[in-house]
DNA sequence: CCAAAAGTGTTATGCTTACACCCATGT
DNA sequence: ACATGGGTGTAAGCATAACACTTTTGG
């Protein structure tokens, strides 16, 4: 039970998969391996837990090799992966991690570090694919009921650029016209009253939001089975 | 100085939040503590992970002490808790399991343990409140947008009976009407044929459903922000 | 015939998509 | 003027909530 004075062991590591829209594509963080296990092959940026971390702590002191922390708009855990076997040289756990980095921002990484399209993986060691695929996943649904948006997006944008990034991390057509309804009737974009221009050739200026909060909020409760309303 | 590819280790427990309806109110599994620390206080039922075992795994073996492990009609993970002082005695991360019983069902529990309802619960030990919590939240989630009643239900019922576990597990009121057509249009429910007389007194006889899967689906997916129809 | 419980019909509402149309700007 | 992109108006579709009404049973 809890109270076995024999505590059992094991190695612990934190794994991020760092997500950020570039060049129109969903990209993941990824560095490749120089040794074994896995030599070559690419693999999520992580480390071990220290003594008197918590996960957190620890996946952003990690984070912080890779890329610079400031720049990390949004951490929240997925899974712990506990396969015996996943590690071939020793068991250990995996807890991992979803990191956002706003669009725009280039950090400058390590040598070993590049970013790669999630939709042209290269060869990952470990069960790092299952994670990222994962990742992915958490990222589309919680784009759909959360104000996770603000995590993707510079602080401000227009319309068109957002759309853009959603599109991007949804992997469909999204259209400018309905994201513009769906995120203003919930409140969650700001005009800042400037208006920008397109580069070159016509065209009305945009006008430029920005997200009204930069905390993760649920903005759409699910729709179904929800309490009655009281008002009579 | 330590060599640092050294892994680091620490203790770690899983935790089960065992939830099932009983008596029309949402209860939770618990035992009381009898030795120190938190000696009295009620915790979840869990254990250390043991060397060869996935959590999954190490969960239904420990559950298997308190309850008949074949009544647990589902087991999902929730998240794994990491602050150092969560475990006054020693370092322990603790990964939390979201379990649930169908009604109905009484397994025989060791003497230590109870079912104590989600609303009136004693002094926890440890973070159990808050993984209590946050278990509630994700089965009230999941009952939304997906076929997760199966998990509360016996294998047969009239709408009557699954309103009722319904809206000990929501804590709202929940129309049989209602229910019945979200139910029906998303293909959950089926028709067994049989009909059901309720006890004393005249009534119309209920039709008998039964769930149409007993695995997890996502029945509704996330409304807002889906793909374009194809349809021309 | 009446009470009780189950189930169906109907309407209203709200959110979302789709698409046509109008607006503002540069060339 | 006209091309280009931004933004609004509007209608249609769909799922759900609310509630009245019908159905089926027992007494």
């Amino acid at each position: 039970m809890v109270d076995d004075s024999q505590a059992k062991t094991s190695a612990h590591a934190v794994l991020a998969a760092v997500l950020q829209v570039r060049g129109g594509q969903l990209q993941a963080l990824l560095w490749q391996r120089a040794r074994e296990p896995f030599a070559g092959s690419w693999a999520l940026p992580g480390g071990a837990l220290a003594a008197d971390e918590t996960l957190e702590e620890s996946m952003r002191r990690l984070l912080a090799e890779k890329v610079d922390v400031r720049e990390v708009s949004h951490l929240e855990q997925l899974e712990t992966r506990s396969d015996p076997q996943r590690n071939p040289k020793r068991r250990e756990l995996a807890t991992a991690y979803l990191g956002l980095v706003p669009s725009g921002l280039d950090p400058k990484v390590p040598e070993d570090t590049r970013w790669h399209p999630i939709d042209e993986l290269p060869e990952l060691a470990y069960d790092h694919e299952e994670i990222l695929l994962s990742a992915r996943e958490r990222l589309r649904a919680k784009l759909s009921y959360t104000n996770l948006g603000f995590a993707l997006a510079p602080p401000s944008f227009t319309l068109a650029e957002l759309r853009d990034l959603y599109a991007a991390a949804l992997g469909h057509p999204v259209s400018a016209t309905n994201l513009q309804r769906v995120l203003l009737r919930r409140r969650l974009l700001e005009d800042t009253g400037e208006r920008r221009r397109y580069g070159s050739g016509g065209g009305r200026p945009a006008t430029i939001y920005r997200f009204h909060s930069c905390r993760l909020e649920i903005t759409d409760q699910f729709a179904v089975l929800r309490p009655p309303t009281m008002i009579p």
